[in-house]
RNA sequence: GCGAGGGUAGCCAAGCUCGGUCAAAGGCGACAGACUCAAGAUCUGUUCUCGCAGGAGUCCCCCGGUUCAAAUCCGGGCCCUCGCACCA
């Protein structure tokens, strides 16, 4: 019979919900057990890959829920930033991409247009992640501490999160250099292209401006990345073709391209056009270069590109190829020569002077490249790959020769910045920031990096901070493991952090300046606090405008006594006490489980807010780091729909299919791909599951049989491992005891004349009860059928009882089932159809010396002390055999660990066992097997196999 | 570049923290058999090579080292993936 999932998922979602099972109070006394999700950002439809991480966090949180814990596993959306905005705007222009998504997701022209605007993006993708994915799954969250970080109530929160912050001192104000569009501010760059239409992947680049005097007393200001090779200059570059200006920085006049000023203007105070520079007047003009003060000449180039740094390029022949190309170029072009008047003279003056010495170079690295691989022309697009290579090693590996002056010696890494340090001081450069490519703003608008003077950063560099940061990180249960240990070395790399930008966006307006609306991160990291409180705020017992400071301070810090709090707020003091008891209740947050991307950002941030504003007592306890699903061929992306739409996934594969699929594929801490079949064969793994349970609930009953013992030890290591598993949230071996390994114990029970309906049942039901937390539909359809009251989602997991005797039963089982597979590895090399197969367990002496060597503890056993202490009573024949056979068990017994040692230890009687199972053998090799001990005299033994006989693995003949 | 993770049999994926129980779990695929009118359903077995006795040989990206013993530890190399800050 095929079972109807949407059908069980529908009755048994709507069974929990409206029992309220999912609902969490707070239970002086009772153990608390409180995780979240980090929650999704609202830019569209979510996809079959982040059900992952959320699956994973509700199969724990119902563990927990089944283990004697109070649980509080809350939900809510992150739509903080421009995600909402831009998709409304994409709706409103009707992208096509973004139209067809949604219609196929079934929205009607109707809701299309209520979606033009953000907020109602922002409502309507709130209910699908809530009823199309998380319902849909049947997660064990409480509703009603659903929260969204745009809620008025929310932004309270935040506010006072960043007025505790400054009141800690951890509120920083410094210029910053941001990337922006000029109409609409700062945008972010990002592949993702959330704000942009073009350069994704553009850097934000430093570059050094230096300042190159001419006569007149003008500057040309050219920018360079390598501001430490201005002791190798040779000449300057300037493109005849390029438009320059004269711009008055200060009390200077520098020469730059036009696209260059307005650049300048948006980075330094005071920058204005003054007049228009031909740079042709320039060529063949002398400039005084900075620093050194060395006088070079002014030469033609065409590669200055107005539109890269400031069009105008200083020139480095050692160590640049595109320099020493260009000079080589010049040399051989008299048609410009003799336009500019420029003589060999000139040129010669131009020779490289050696600076740098790189491994693997002579002195000049640019010339020998640019020779090695025949490059002669700057049209060579090989040009480039000469640059990299040229750069990153002397960038790296390179130091200061002697004509470098102070910084002769220095490593070019370090010298670099000292270099620039030192002319930025003395006035003879500046900081200039530019893109590496062309980025467009959404609007059309170039993007440019423009000076913020005033920008407000949170300080995750102070010292304290990240000390006490990285002391509790360490004691916190972080898994991965690799990064409980490097998330030391995030928290160390951590330092000033921009906390607010300019610009459309949705969020919370910044307390101290509401020009500012609180960045997307920053509002993002004590938040599993407000999930307490959004209770009382969603059942209108607070409202927004009364959750001003000295409430939060009185709920969450403890500080003013209730009275006063009332009355500064409005709020009934005893919904102020209720909510302070609550949060005392469930703080510390005991997991934040959130996606790989999340390490670097996220998880530190969420960790360092807390140190930093709250007492030690509510640090958070752990963190959990999920890795991908993604599709076959690629990111599944957000931003491209998803995919799998998760609703189809489900009705297609049903969700326990796709929760088992999430829990068993692979480690948590692996990508791994989407497939369709996968899922698929975990949907068989389900139904056969389900066939099985309902033929045994069926199964007559049958007499006792010695391996009903057997199985109800096999019950006692289900529980015994499942909790051992689930203590280290290692979900994929718990799922695969649970869905593999377990079907195949009763299988064997059944195969060994296992027949006890009782027996069986018990087995069910705690088989049931471990299936819960992964396919809890699935779980609960068995637990009805086995007449069990409901539900087995909130019925408690006991603990295991493990004594001596289940250890001997699963000895036995083990004996009989190592027994066949040697018996049937015999039968099939030989190809021997057996008639009669002879079985001879080890003789007494064997066993005796076996528990001789594993008594002997720690330091192993000693051959010759086995020896000695056994000949005495050994019978005649065996006396030959002896020092081989201790020979080899103490070498076993040697490399045994404890773990093997116990179960060697529980030896059973194995000629009574076999004895006993003559008949099942029998059956299963369809022929005669007879049993001796080694030691009968009468066995029937014509090769004489039973000196092979050993404990636990009797001696074999067939025939 | 900086930082992190990884390369295991046809594929996916455990194992590596604590070296021996590892020819290396499990799943998928493939092959064979059983049950069947039949099957893409289910069950059983096989799936590195050799083997008419439960065994032997070779193996866990490559090279080298430590060790009685290495998939596991150390060094070097090759290759892959990911994060890098105002992007959630």
């Amino acid at each position: 019979m095929a079972l109807d999932f949407p059908q069980i998922e529908a009755k048994w979602q709507d069974a929990w919900y409206s029992a309220r099972v999912n609902e969490s109070e707070p239970e002086q006394g009772k153990p608390k057990f409180f995780m979240i999700f980090a929650y999704p950002g609202v830019t569209g439809y979510l996809h079959v890959g982040h059900m992952r991480g959320y699956t994973v966090s509700d199969a724990i949180v119902r563990y927990k829920l089944m283990t004697g814990y109070n649980v509080l596993f809350p939900v809510g959306t992150h739509a903080t930033g421009n995600g909402a905005i831009s998709f409304a705007r994409r709706v409103e222009r009707r992208d096509p991409a973004t139209v067809d998504i949604l219609t196929s997701n079934g929205c009607s022209e109707e809701t299309l247009s209520r979606l033009e605007d953000p907020l109602e993006v922002v409502r309507f993708f709130n209910g699908i992640y809530l009823n199309d994915y998380w319902k849909r799954f049947g997660f064990f969250s409480d509703w009603r501490r659903f929260t969204s970080t745009i809620n008025p109530d929310y932004m309270r929160f935040i506010e006072w999160q960043m007025l505790k912050l400054r009141a800690e001192g951890l509120l920083i104000q410094k210029p910053y250099y941001a990337a922006a569009c000029v109409e609409h501010g700062p945008v972010a760059i990002d592949a993702s292209e959330t704000d942009i239409s073009k350069g994704g992947s553009a850097e934000v680049l430093e570059y050094s401006l230096l300042k190159f005097e001419l006569e007149d007393g003008r500057k040309l200001a050219a920018a360079t990345l390598r501001p430490e090779t201005v002791f190798g200059l040779t000449n300057f570059w300037v493109n005849p073709e390029v438009e320059y200006v004269d711009a008055r920085v200060g009390d200077e006049t520098w020469v730059v391209s036009r696209q260059a000023a307005e650049k300048l203007a948006l980075q330094m105070d005071d920058v204005e056009v003054v007049d228009s520079a031909d740079g042709g007047s320039l060529i063949g003009k002398s400039c005084k270069a900075p620093y050194t003060e060395k006088t070079i000449r002014i030469f033609p180039s065409a590669l200055c590109d107005p539109d890269v740094g400031t069009g105008l390029v200083m020139s480095v022949p050692s160590d640049a190829p595109v320099d020493w190309v260009g000079l080589v170029e010049l040399r051989g072009d008299s048609l410009v020569r003799k336009e500019y008047g420029i003589t060999d003279a000139m040129l010669n003056e131009a020779a490289p002077v050696a600076i740098i010495d790189t491994p693997g170079y002579g002195p000049l690295p640019a010339v020998e490249v640019t020779e090695r691989m025949g490059i002669s022309s700057l049209d060579d697009p090989r040009l480039d790959e000469a640059t990299r290579e040229v750069y990153k090693t002397g960038f790296h590996k390179g130091v200061m020769n002697s004509s470098s002056g102070d910084f002769a010696g220095w490593h070019v890494e370090r010298a670099k910045d000292a270099v620039r340090e030192q002319m930025i001081e003395s006035g003879a450069a500046a900081m200039f920031y530019d893109l590496s490519e062309e980025v467009l703003c959404r609007c059309g608008n170039k993007v440019l990096v423009k000076k913020i003077p005033d920008q407000w950063f949170i300080d995750y560099g102070n010292a304290a901070l990240k000390e006490s940061s990285k002391e509790h990180a360490l004691t916190m249960k972080i898994l991965p493991k690799e990064y409980h240990d490097n998330i030391q070395n995030v928290l160390e790399w951590y330092r000033e952090r921009a906390c607010v930008r300019l610009g459309n966006w949705l969020g919370t307006p910044f307390p101290l300046d509401d020009r500012w609306i609180v960045e997307a991160i920053a509002d993002s990291t004590l938040y599993p606090i407000y999930y307490v409180l959004a209770k009382y705020a969603n059942e209108g017992l607070m409202r927004p405008e009364e959750m001003n400071e000295p409430f939060f301070d009185y709920v969450l810090l403890g500080r003013g006594d209730v009275q006063t709090v009332a009355c500064a707020t409005g709020i009934d003091t005893k919904v102020l006490s209720a909510a302070r008891a609550e949060f005392e209740y469930w703080y510390p947050l005991d997991i934040n489980l959130g996606g790989k991307e999340h390490m670097t950002v996220h998880f530190p941030v969420f960790l360092m807010n807390h140190v930093g504003i709250l007492r030690q007592e509510h640090w958070p306890m752990g963190i959990i780091v999920n890795w991908y699903i993604t599709a076959t061929g690629g990111k599944i992306s957000k931003s491209k729909g998803g995919a799998q739409p998760i609703p189809d996934a489900a009705e297609r594969f049903g969700v326990d299919a796709m929760r088992l699929f999430y829990a068993h594929i692979a480690s948590l801490y692996v990508d791994v791909a989407w497939e369709d079949e996968k899922v698929q064969s975990y949907r068989d793994r389900i139904e056969r599951i389900w066939n099985f349970v309902v033929d045994s609930i069926e199964m007559n009953d049958g007499p006792a049989s010695d391996v009903d013992a057997w199985l109800r030890a096999r019950v006692e290591s289900w529980i015994a491992e499942a909790h051992a598993y689930m203590e280290q949230y290692d979900l994929r071996s718990y799922a695969n005891n649970v869905y593999f390994e377990i079907s195949q114990d009763f299988k064997w029970y059944l195969r060994r004349g296992g027949a006890s309906k009782e027996v069986v049942g018990e087995a069910l039901r705690t088989w049931t009860q471990l299936m819960a937390p992964i396919t809890p539909h699935l779980a609960e359809e068995i637990w009805e059928r086995l007449g069990m009251p409901r539900f087995v989602s909130n019925s408690q997991l006991r603990s295991a009882r493990r004594t001596e005797s289940t250890e001997l039963e699963e000895a036995k089982e083990r004996l009989l089932s190592s027994l066949i597979t040697d018996i049937s590895e015999i039968l099939r090399v030989t190809s021997i159809k057996p008639s009669k197969v002879v079985l001879m367990t080890a003789p007494r002496w064997k066993n005796d010396v076996l528990d001789n060597a594993l008594s002997g503890g720690e330091e192993g056993a000693d051959v010759g002390r086995l020896v000695k202490e056994a000949m005495p009573s050994l019978p005649q024949d065996a006396r030959k055999e002896l020092p081989a056979f201790a020979k080899a068990v103490a070498s076993e017994v040697g490399r045994m660990s404890p773990d093997e040692r116990r179960r060697a230890s529980a030896r059973v009687d194995e000629l009574t066992v076999l004895r006993v199972a003559k008949e099942f053998l029998e059956d299963y090799f369809r022929c005669e097997v007879l049993v001796f001990s080694a030691d009968d005299t009468a066995k029937l033994d014509p090769e004489n196999r039973a000196r092979q006989a050993r404990p636990g693995r009797p001696a074999i003949h067939v025939e």
